[in-house]
DNA sequence: GTCTATAGTTAGATAGAC
DNA sequence: GTCTATCTAACTATAGAC
């Protein structure tokens, strides 16, 4: 996105630790900005954290937005794992869909940093609002898709479109998440999950 | 919650201006927390937007978080206005749902402010934490309650239970305001709210 | 009731030594 | 590649004049 080059000098037998130390960083910035969000997090807190000066942070990141963007690239691969982009198989989507809760609920860092930092970017000038819109958009975009196919073989709801069902899934597993950060004991966020996705399709999830 | 009294002093026919400048205030604060969250947003951009100084403002309320209890408990009035505690008619609280969200559509700084705030709050040391966690409490039992009836009445959708029903419907809500409020012209929250409502009870709401 | 002035902290970012 | 030192700006909050 905008941070400085990925190739580390690697010469005369010298291994530059530049790779593990920005990938301690950016691990570090995950939890910093999942719990403080972008604006309140600061650099500061992801240097102690990552065990590097904040002077030594900002060499490998010419600034905090970059910071944030390199986090957002690398917690998109998870969710990728799950929701892959060719989907031969639409049932496929809907189990990825509990297969994602499932994954957020035993890493409950990770799904911290979407619910904050997707609040946080609703203002225009936020650095990851657009990248969120079109986050957003893709996301419905390729489970409308999924749905769509699901219907085709009779396996949505009736009376369900698919772009409605795309929308409610991603809300739905946004809002519960929501409920169950706030509070982990009074929710089950995997049973609400499937049990909603077993009542707007005919599968077995 | 925690701030100065709210009586104003009334003396020898001078009329202090002290609710008026409160509400305005409160109002300032509202918009400024609904778009910048409480963390980051400033008391010098309430206090500029209110048309007052940073410490005419702190006459007012004691610091910061008394000034946020100030603005949860002016917008929980409006919730309160569609969602009754006392519930005769259990219909009322789907349709309350169907209002809310189209109030919200109406008056999106207010829909912003709930977004903000809760994704804030998960942290148990955000100053609405408690507060936030009650209030999704309290309307998961108040909506249970009326989903417990309408089952009764043979009005939810089999297969559904009263308890995921006012999760989910809160969940629904949630995130079906996050997406519109990142992009307004892309999704119909009030339609969507109606849909799946219709989807999981009888109602024709 | 509202102000100016200011204390005390923390923020993001840069310069330059090593 | 990482540091210390430092700059500038912003923040919450208080003291005290009017």
């Amino acid at each position: 996105m905008s941070e400085r080059g990925d190739e580390e000098p690697r010469v005369r037998g010298s291994y530059a630790k530049s790779p593990a130390v920005r990938a301690g960083i950016v691990d570090a910035a995950l939890e910093v900005f999942a719990r403080d969000g972008y604006r309140s997090g600061s650099l500061r807190t992801v240097a102690d954290r990552a065990g590097i000066s904040e002077t030594g942070l900002l060499y490998h990141f010419a600034n905090k937005a970059g910071l944030l963007s390199a986090v957002l690239e690398r917690r998109e691969d998870v969710t990728a794992q799950f929701l892959p982009d060719s989907l031969d198989d639409p049932e496929a989507a809907v189990r990825g869909l509990v297969a994602l809760a499932t994954h957020n609920a035993a890493l409950p860092g990770r799904a911290e940093l979407f619910s904050t930092i997707s609040a946080e970017a609703i203002g225009a000038e936020h650095p990851a609002h657009d990248y969120i819109v079109e986050r957003y958009a893709a996301k419905r975009r390729l489970l409308a898709d999924a749905y769509r196919r699901l219907a085709e073989a009779e396996l949505l709801r009736p009376g369900i479109t698919p772009e409605s069902a795309a929308s409610w899934s991603i809300a739905l597993m946004d809002g519960m998440q929501l409920q169950w950060l706030l509070d982990r004991a009074g929710v089950d966020m995997v049973a609400e999950v499937r049990a909603f996705l077993r009542t707007i399709t005919l599968l077995d999830v």
